[in-house]
DNA sequence: ACCGTTGCACGTTTGTGCACGTTTACGTAC
DNA sequence: GTACGTAAACGTGCACAAACGTGCAACGGT
């Protein structure tokens, strides 16, 4: 997206390298064109890289190295910043906790990385999450039933919601699609509302951890608003206008 | 799902080999419209990846090579068995249908050589399962809730034996842990057995699909017995006394 | 003046589609 | 069951375009 007008060589490879492991390949012309450089000076980088062994040169371009199947894109997608979320987040967990986590690729992440032997208990909508921990020491985990929505990567709907009600967790990780600084947090429909609504009352305390591109000034799109968040882990980089009025909400911010 | 307009050559291949591991075969005449490109092209890539031992080159496509890369560890055991014992029950599955898949590396194979467009419904009980189907064009998934076991892979207990019981199926796949010559299906457990019974019972034929490892002449573990196979697909050298029981009680055989 | 980076020109390699004749699979008639 | 006809799939050769590597000259900065 970024072309800066004065790129330095060892920093567009750096940018090379980040857009190869979010987009899984990059092609030489397509490089060329937005770093404003040749296509020869671009077959050169990747020609550098290959030789350190960070990427698989082919023939227009070239493919991750370590080549795990490009399965879902949008989970490849800004690792980096989501796994530093993640660890911020990680402090507000305690040992023999019990957590809501809901679908989506940053809590996907967060599981990842929860510690073993901390005595956790999952409950989780998302295969994906249960995967991140299942068989793992210390971790009990719960799955909730229903029909799985391929766009959101687990169940959402009536049957998940009375699952979810039965249920009560100290710590609750619900999905964020957008962040507004009026209203809180907000979903595409009406059935992940309900759904995050649901895991939300079912828990003592609730957080939001979102990339900045996640917070928006007032939601345009037609969603759905959500309350009783307690916690709200961001980027650093984010709208200090949408932080600062989650500030005065009382609702604990964490950079 | 559709390939991106822009798809390098060897990217190509390496999706076409990902398709191939996923669905036992490949159609040229398919894979041309899929990547926008003619069949001498896809030939060529066909006859590439052969000469690499990647696959088997055949009239009007390609299938599954006999010796498979290393792709996953815990799950490469026997999958080349498994993968042709589950292409033999494939042969068992409708158009439509809704199939009760089990947890197990078997039934997970099986799950991913499910043919997409085929309009199935998948109810699981196991996360891998339900991550294998997911988003697949063609695919509806229901996850049963409950509580994960470790060492199966999948929910059992009594919350997942109630939300199987909602449900009505076509056909049942049940994991299984042993078959013995006098009385049928055998677990470990009584848990595992009252869920496998729920869902055969819930369903309109059952297919059991067994490696030889698993047919024993008498259990001799603490195992409970079920019953109510109709169709039991088996390796080709397996133990031809049990087979033949088998056929004596009315099960279709499938090798 | 040193070094790294860049863009251009050249010849080479690679991938692609089309045309042609051949082989394979399958249905039909005998 | 065998023979035959057709259509699809196949391999090969060829032409063209795109991508490639290399050498070389120009530019800019510690």
């Amino acid at each position: 997206m970024n072309a800066p007008d004065t790129t330095l060589p060892r920093e567009r490879q750096q940018l090379i390298l980040e857009r190869l492991q979010r987009d899984g390949k990059v092609i030489a012309a397509d490089l060329a064109q937005e770093f404003r450089v040749s296509e020869d000076s671009i077959r050169r980088d990747l020609r550098d890289l290959a030789a350190q062994g960070l990427c698989r040169r082919v023939y227009g371009g070239a493919l991750l190295a370590v080549n795990i199947p490009p399965l879902g894109e949008r989970h490849a997608e800004r690792t980096e910043l989501k796994r530093a979320l993640a660890r911020t987040a990680l402090e507000l967990i305690g040992a023999g906790q019990i957590l809501f986590i809901d679908a989506g690729s940053t809590n996907t992440v967060l599981a990842k990385m929860l510690p073993d032997h901390s005595d956790l208990t999952v409950v989780t909508n998302a295969p994906d999450v249960a995967l991140a921990v299942l068989g793992r020491p210390g971790f009990d985990v719960i799955m909730l039933g229903g029909k799985l929505d391929p766009a959101i990567g687990g169940a959402i709907g009536s049957r998940t919601v009375r699952q979810a009600q039965d249920i009560r967790a100290d710590l609750c990780f619900p999905g964020v699609c957008a962040i507004d600084s009026q209203r809180g947090l907000w979903t595409y429909d009406e059935e992940e509302t309900v759904f995050k609504q649901a895991i939300i009352e079912a828990s003592g305390e609730t957080v939001a951890i979102a990339t900045p591109d996640k917070l928006v000034a007032s939601a345009t799109h037609h969603t759905v608003p959500i309350s009783g968040i307690s916690h709200l882990v961001v980027a650093a980089d984010t709208d200090a206008v949408v932080v600062a009025r989650y500030r005065a909400a009382g609702v604990t911010v964490h950079m």
